[in-house]
DNA sequence: AATAATTGTGCAACTTTGTTGCAACTGATA
DNA sequence: TATCAGTTGCAACAAAGTTGCACAATTATT
């Protein structure tokens, strides 16, 4: 609860109970969600329209981050402290095909690639589909 | 042209005007393009829908594959041989953030990932977001 | 070459997903 | 507790994607 408002006003956000309640849907359920996920759970309790505005205003100060996939798109937290200025996440994806879980591979890195000459690469985001652990 | 009835032939598709056109397109502008893009290219000769059913079945037959980035879903153009039975691409795509073109990497291919116990990998898909060669 | 069987297309209607403008409200600050 | 920027809900809209069905085009059959 007192994390939850921490977290908002070190991100330079009013705590509103919308705010609260999107951040401890992310932080309970641990997977990326999509808005409809977001929906599913708090629909009842806010509008879709603030829902949107919420996970906007999330990714513009650095608190969730997209996450891609087949199916569409989903939003996990920023594990370590991204703010308004920069972004980092090179990081790994794992989806699920049974369970249609995604997470993140925290701790692991995304090996270097060697790029034909030209490429400028900013970021990385490495997508690995398969069997999880708690499905296979 | 004949070429194009061929590689219809190929995957078991009847030749229609709007499978070759798509198909040609793809062909031509070489990037991942969005069903907007295909539209905006052939919307007035063809209808929405079945742009939409053509990359459908395209997609079923194994000619092109999903492309993934920040700003939506596109298509390419299956490199290998994919089939309706087998897909294979552990490729890279690499999206230019100044003229937004995302193209396959042909050749490179991902470096292998150590991961955690229990997770079985099945495909990777690393999209690098960047500047591109034409534009750096 | 004509016809039958099959597959593809266009249209209309609809659902889902995401966006915008504005009036009313709320939380932080003094 | 009065103020004011920031936030929310509503309504309306725009964009993206889907479905059913009648008709058209392609392939197979004779």
């Amino acid at each position: 609860m007192e994390q939850l408002r921490e977290t908002l006003k070190g991100h330079h956000l009013r705590t509103t109970t919308c705010r609260e309640d999107v951040l401890s849907t992310f932080i309970s359920k641990k997977n990326a969600l999509s808005h409809g996920d977001l929906e599913g759970a708090l629909g009842e309790n806010y509008d879709r329209v603030t829902i949107y505005r919420t996970l906007k205003t999330f990714l513009e100060k650095g608190i969730i981050h997209k996450v891609l996939d087949d199916e569409g798109l989903r939003y996990a937290l920023c594990s370590h402290n991204c703010s308004e200025e920069k972004h980092q996440h090179d990081h790994i994806h794992f989806k699920c095909s049974e369970c249609g879980e995604t997470n993140c591979l925290e701790n692991l890195h995304i090996p270097a690639v060697q790029l034909p000459k030209g490429y400028q690469p900013e970021n990385f985001n490495l997508l690995i589909q398969g069997v999880c652990p708690k499905c296979g």
